[in-house]
DNA sequence: TGTACATCAGTGAACGCGCGTTCACTGATGTAC
DNA sequence: TGTACATCAGTGAACGCGCGTTCACTGATGTAC
């Protein structure tokens, strides 16, 4: 039944990864049980501590490569590093996003959740969400991405907060108000130069 | 044992959505159990269905009350109605708020659970956060309330996400950054005529 | 004032179920000779 | 080339536990006469 040998092996635990972080961005980490993630991996529950420690051990490594292919996945969006923000923003707060919780942004989907965390939990959230800041950052400010990095953090979480409120809220017309309002917002946040 | 009389039970009830809102925002919604809710409270979990015909209509009612609480507290903390929101957006994202979930913000510690949630909790948040907006909306443009209502709701947002990111980051001196590059952003904002 | 009865808030055991985790086992694959 | 053995990814039943929910019961309080 069960093939043999290390890439193998290396291909369920990359499989049993991109089926947990679809998994937990749709029904969040405390809603999703070991069994259910491995038979949506086309396994049984036995298996999954041959891969991990802990179900712990699965959120730390499932946060940092969401996170990891959210920022592949701008670059892909906008290749240019010196640019594309509008596009980006565009992208994010659109309500196709909004209304495909299982391929969109990992920090939108869980984001409280990591608060209540393990700290290693929460630092592959920093390590891999600074990752994703910085590329902003450099598309913000090419010369001088450094400083703008808490910039860039703040119009991030921004972006969040708006699409968990769009999420969030049953009136399907302020939803898509706020998406719009938020972009406006995020540009002109962009647009302006730093005031101190 | 039981005290008798109508009084005596809904101040019973009063304490669960009380002890039940301090243990959503701490442990969330899917993390907090009915027998724990209930001991917090003083009593047995039996008797949790003689005031809620089940668990997510607590989560509804405690949602709508947290959201009330917050507006009483929005007004308690800056009394002229017009005015206040520096005051309100430095104690938003202050430490203090992000260290101390139980007492916080509920949009903060549980927006993503609530996106996750059925139509009546998110009608709940719905008609409650309108209110908190509204407060807001009230504060950044007294004359005219009405149009300062979607930027109103989007500088909510941003706060949201900040402190919510804030409270995600490993990095202590990170976390303490984007608390105060997120006021200066907030205020930025909030000077800012409207632009269209 | 005293007794009998009705009310009902709360108790606590039990329900079936899914949780995270463990482990003896299976059987396909690879290696040795 | 064929046989014997080692490896090990995955199976599936079981563990103790807490979940949301139900319900027969308790006993303090209030009412009627």
């Amino acid at each position: 039944m069960a093939r043999y040998g290390k890439e193998h092996k290396q291909e369920t635990r990359r499989r049993i990864i991109e089926v947990a972080g679809r998994r937990f961005k749709r029904d969040g980490i405390d809603g999703s049980g070991i069994a259910t993630l491995m038979a949506d991996a086309g396994l049984t529950n036995g298996a999954f501590y041959a891969h991990f420690g802990s179900k712990e051990e699965l959120v730390a490594t499932t946060v940092a490569e969401q996170l990891r292919a959210q920022s592949a996945s701008f670059s892909a969006q906008a290749p240019d590093r010196g640019a594309g923000l509008e596009q980006l923003v565009r992208a994010y707060l659109s309500a196709e996003h909004r209304d495909n919780l299982e391929d969109g942004c990992p920090s939108a989907a869980l984001l409280d959740e990591i608060g209540r965390c393990t700290d290693a939990t929460k630092r592959a959230f920093t390590d891999g969400v600074l990752v994703v800041i910085d590329d902003l950052a450099a598309r913000l400010a090419p010369d001088d991405p450094e400083s703008a990095r808490t910039k860039a953090l703040s119009v991030f979480a921004m972006m969040v907060g708006t699409l968990q409120l769009s999420r969030a809220l049953a009136d399907r017309r302020l939803a898509d108000d706020i998406l719009e309002q938020g972009i406006q917002n995020a540009l002109a946040l962009l647009g302006a130069r730093p005031q101190r």
